[in-house]
DNA sequence: AATGAATGAGAATTCATTCAT
DNA sequence: AATGAATGAATTCTCATTCAT
């Protein structure tokens, strides 16, 4: 089917991957599989032979490539910190200095289309429902919970300081900003066509421009 | 079967509890065992066998009272959604009838000591994160979802009309205020020495206070 | 087929097995099984498929009396250990105080018909074979060995004083006869027809003579 | 495919080993780490990958050298036979034409430091305890304890023919000894620090001054 | 109304074996 | 000659459910 080549090490990037590329794609593939299976049937309902079947490969490749449920778990949800974290640095990059752009920027994060689709907020809710029973997830919930928030109570205490807005708490804001994205992004995983992810920071938009008048403008609906 | 009873409370404290009256009891016993078990195991870990276990009663008792895990599982959710509602109807009666007095007493709800326990929390959060995968949970869901955005959007429109608030969507609001509820009972599920009840009451009343100043002063911390 | 019995406590331990007797039952059923089935296929080849499915019972059945196969294998040991320690007993009272009729009825505890039988040596050798790898299983063994060795080599010493036979040592002529059996029911189960367990004690009682011929005399082929 | 090579033999110090010497040496080191993996996980804990793995090459090797599993056990098996009967010839051959000096040499080959090693006798009670289920180890065994029961019974017979021994039956005294023998490298397996392959041997002394004693003496502890 | 022994379907896991490279 | 990713059958284990008592 494929021409004969002379040397599998003549490009090393180009016909055909090396491999460890060939291993580090199927792990990839299956923990992809592992978000959608989990999205479609719950975390309950999913199974290794699901997973390996979405994949259309063998029952037994995930305890090849993961010791056990468990660590694929594990390695599912360390998949989806470091995507949220990659987009996180990108969007924030671009966002500027001041403090309302880049608080404005931590929405685009959180609702960016990459991230926030039905089937990955599904995936973060499943795994957040069971991080109170699991130490593994714990740990990674509060992780990044609190490297989020300390985050966003900067920005807000830079906002209030600058804008000269006195009576207002950064933590309360950040915790309330917090709050409701996250509350939002149940309601776009339950009801996509009700509230879109545009939706989604109009609301934001509006309750900060209720606090931060100076800042931000109520968007129109 | 049994002899027709004119009314179980007929004699409430009398010698020897009806069968029905046993029966129930152990029915209510099971409910709560579950929602202990799923609080400390979470969803994919709960069995029968723990259940039963924490009641002290025998492996056998669950489906001798429920025909399926599944409806156990469902009897679950209608009781948590029924003492919801109950301490709903209860707080809003006492709370008159302007409408930035009932806003506050939905806070009061939310957040109230009965509900706002970390156990319920956590079994709720459980049922919606596999909400999305089974139909009989997910229409419970809806339902209620449907229900307070109603009560919060009418209430908000209330508000916007009387207070002369041009400019602000009613359903934007609603949405935004139930998001941020949603979000601050799980950060007291998951760090309850960080975010009190009252403190997360402080928080939706911060951002209450922006959208609405005639009607809500922003706490002190 | 059984008449009907008006009370199942009126003869306690006729007509009907209690629970607990039930269970015992099955139990041991589940071990004398084990038994067979490391006899049959040896050590490696035992699943517990094999165990339930000669009980006649269900295939879930071990792991509901025991919690792993892990603790079957060390049942299964204990029963064995148990076995023999009560032939031990039962025989060696009968012995009197002499030491050599108790010396020849160590024989004839090895070689008794309930224990020497080709698939409980079986078992036991599968045992053992094991139980350099196995901790579980080489805790048992020592504490057999150490038990047994004990009594072989006080019988021998007092043999010794008694009969005047200057020159042996006791330790060493204990360990001779204890290896010396123990390499005799491994030929009886290897070649039943070729070494019974008559023939065996004739051998052992052969070397004893050989060391004390004022106690023993080589038995006629 | 490769080009006829006259003989492997021929340069057997040079620069590069043929292919065939390679395979072989390949070979070799596998059955020695089988027999290692068998002394430390015992006969049910060894997988091919624990062998493959202590020869530092790849989980595939064993297959490509053996057709199965079984066959490697079998080629492991003929290997320690081998080994055996090499001891057996060099040390017997040394040990001149006296029956008795022909038994005693039986002893230092069981006992030699060649073939008495924890390791190799936890390899070989493996064996033999999976023999009475596998066919293909039994029929080794049967071989090689058929050639070395008659071994001894010849001298035996010899002996007790020479030195006038009335009463004693070659057959039961070479029975015995052979046990003892076994039964003594199990206890050296179990307890090396207890008991020395000198130590062993001693017993086996002890045992055949008293029924030799014109040919044995007892050693001094 | 309750018990708990037994069932059996289904899940995770192990591991000998295959095969493209 | 060797590698190691992939396969899939077999095995252990879990657990909802049944049922005789």
């Amino acid at each position: 089917m494929s021409r004969k080549v002379s040397s599998a090490m003549a490009e090393p990037t180009a016909r055909r991957p090396s491999r460890a590329q060939v291993k580090a794609g199927t792990r990839a593939r299956l923990i992809r599989s592992t978000i959608d299976v989990i999205a479609e049937k719950g975390f309950a309902g999913t199974t290794l032979a699901d997973v390996a079947h979405r994949t259309g490969m063998s029952r037994g490749i995930v305890n090849f490539h993961f010791a056990s449920k468990e660590q694929l778990l594990a390695a599912t949800l360390a998949y989806m910190a470091d995507e949220y974290q990659q987009v996180f640095e990108r969007v924030m990059r671009r966002a500027g200095r001041a403090p309302a752009a880049r608080l404005a920027a931590l929405l685009k994060v959180d609702f960016h289309p990459t991230l926030c689709t039905g089937r990955k907020i599904m995936a973060w809710r499943a795994f957040w429902a069971e991080s109170r029973a699991r130490p593994a997830f714990r740990r990674q919930r509060d992780t990044l919970d609190a490297r989020y928030f300390r985050e966003a109570e900067a920005l807000c205490a830079r906002l209030i300081d600058h804008g000269d807005y006195t009576g207002l708490d950064a933590a309360i804001v950040a915790r309330g900003l917090n709050a409701m994205i996250d509350g939002l992004l149940d309601e776009i995983m339950m009801h996509p066509e009700a509230v879109s992810r545009a939706a989604a920071r109009r609301v934001c938009l509006t309750f900060l421009a209720g606090l931060f008048p100076k800042d931000f403008t109520a968007p129109g609906r």
